[in-house]
DNA sequence: CTGAAAGCGCTTACAG
DNA sequence: CTGAAAGCGCTTACAG
């Protein structure tokens, strides 16, 4: 029995012959052991929550199932497992987070959807309960909590630098409302590039559309065009907004790509199912999920536990030289 | 200690006195039964696993977020909560459903991106691990295992009276390619609903697009409407080929919902999102979540394991009357 | 209706 | 390196 559980947990105790002849029967018996009865001893019960997002009508969120396939995947490398729930949003979902947490149906929480001065992460902090974030609250103060964000601000200068290069000096940018720390950075990015390159970068440049939807892109983008017909490309903040802009250019018979370079945010589904195909700046899946699990997972991490990625600026016709 | 499981599993068996004393000291306490415990116990984990399905690349499923979330929120409501993994497609993925079921990781299985001919259903159905399927196998021979489908057909037959009702007279069908069941099962809808009205259904109405995306949406609509430039309708198998329809609609200075009526599949987040906004056949995503966790949830259901949902038709500008 | 007891299937010190 | 024993925290017949 014991010798069984050591051949599973720690192999190494064992003589490699008693291993093999152990190992042998496992799989002749088919013995698999019961992962309950594991947990109970343990308390471990390597399941990690994540909250199911409820968007509001007409959000979409076009890489969730990116995401949540990479979370899946980096979890499973560790043995572990996603286990999804729903909760209110803001601090009146927390008792969820702590219930779930209470009855050990799960060690710890991946939080996305981080939002601007996002409670849950003092909350969970405060009560102890392990968590990672992928996404920043944008306090002033130090964030409550290990995260894994995506340089906003880099990707935007690097899409900034890609129009320069090839050619563009006039760059507009669509945005979001002021009240975004996540709009506000990836802002910035557009605004330091273009002032190194010496390119406008003034405040009318960058427009805030009041929506992510293709209708508030489309609008934002004629305003844009209409104020400064000069201008010979757009970095906007979402691939939504982007295909807004595509509709409107194609709307006032310019070529996207030819007489306005466009770019977008996220590398959706989207960006490459359009026509000409969508430019796009590409959060790295793959290795924000193993990031957000190494965190969680590792009891003392070697490495910090604040870690900014570098996002990658895919390339498609909407910003091609020729 | 067992009056105590008592009131929580089974209250009436206390007297109501006894019952609010040890209720007052569980919240006093703030008591939580260990769930790994009672699992151990009961053999019951109360956890339903979920295959995140992994995307060939443009591929899009852009009602993911919707169903896992009515998924979630079904499972919740019946005390349970899922549990998400990968696996690799078809037969090769099962090892993966044994395994965890064999640990005990999970009670039964939801299976999703049901295709035609998919092996899961016999498989699982053999080894007597419990699942139910959202959609059919479309075979010959009775479906293994319990299922909740959508009655696709009939939402198409919807789309085609609702074109009718609104004085459309020559409908075109935008379709996916012949191998599949689901694509198959809409088309008939189509033709059906066309022939019991009176309008034409011949096959050169349908065109067969190579990928669901909008470029094929687009070419097709060209084709479409290069054969028959009278048609005055278009019902799309998909949302994203009823956007390709939209597009080239307007590219020709056609107007969708006047010139041409245009209707999709799915009501995704998109169809709310584009101008005009698209007419669409929502699937009942709530609905469809709540038959699935009754089916695999009640021991033995009182209604049959193979239910067949009516979808409901969302109507907006792509299809407006005037 | 309530209390003492066994046992779910593991893991982990502890002896041999 | 391997074997007997306790215990993780519940639930559930079984007595009182």
């Amino acid at each position: 029995m014991q010798t069984v559980s050591n051949a599973l947990n720690a192999p190494h105790r064992l003589r490699p012959d008693t291993l093999q002849r152990v190992t042998r029967s496992i799989e002749l018996l088919n013995y698999r052991p019961n992962r309950n009865a594991r947990s109970l001893r343990t308390s471990a019960v390597e399941l990690i929550g994540y909250c199911v997002p409820s968007w509001p009508h007409g959000q979409v969120h076009l890489v969730m199932d990116q995401f949540l396939h990479a979370l899946c995947t980096s979890a499973e490398s560790s043995g572990r497992h996603i286990l999804l729930f729903t909760a209110p949003v803001g601090v009146e979902g927390m008792p969820v987070y702590e219930d779930l947490h209470a009855r050990r149906l799960v060690d710890g929480f991946v939080l996305s959807q981080t939002e601007t001065h996002d409670p849950r992460h003092a909350w969970l902090k405060e009560q102890q309960i392990p968590f990672v974030s992928f996404g920043r609250v944008w306090e002033e103060s130090t964030q409550p909590g290990p995260w894994v964000d995506v340089d906003g601000a880099g990707g935007c200068a690097t899409a900034v630098q890609h129009l320069y290069d090839t050619g563009r000096r006039r760059i507009g940018f669509l945005s979001w409302p002021q009240t975004s720390g996540l709009a506000e950075n990836r802002l910035s990015g557009w605004r330091a590039r273009c002032g190194e390159l010496g390119l406008p970068n003034h405040d009318e440049l960058a427009v805030r559309c009041r929506a992510d939807t293709i209708d508030e892109g489309a609008r934002s983008t004629a305003e844009l065009l209409d104020a400064d017909p000069a201008i010979d490309a757009i970095v906007a903040i979402s691939d939504i907004l982007a295909l807004g802009a595509l509709r409107e250019l194609g709307r006032r018979g310019l070529v996207a790509g030819v007489d306005v370079a466009v770019t977008g945010f996220d590398d959706s589904p989207l960006a490459s199912v359009v026509s000409p195909a969508l430019t796009s700046i590409r959060q790295p899946m793959d290795e924000i999920a193993g990031e957000l699990i190494d965190i969680l997972t590792t009891p003392d991490p070697k490495g910090p536990t604040e870690r900014l990625l570098q996002p990658e600026l895919v390339v498609r016709g909407s910003s091609a030289p020729g």
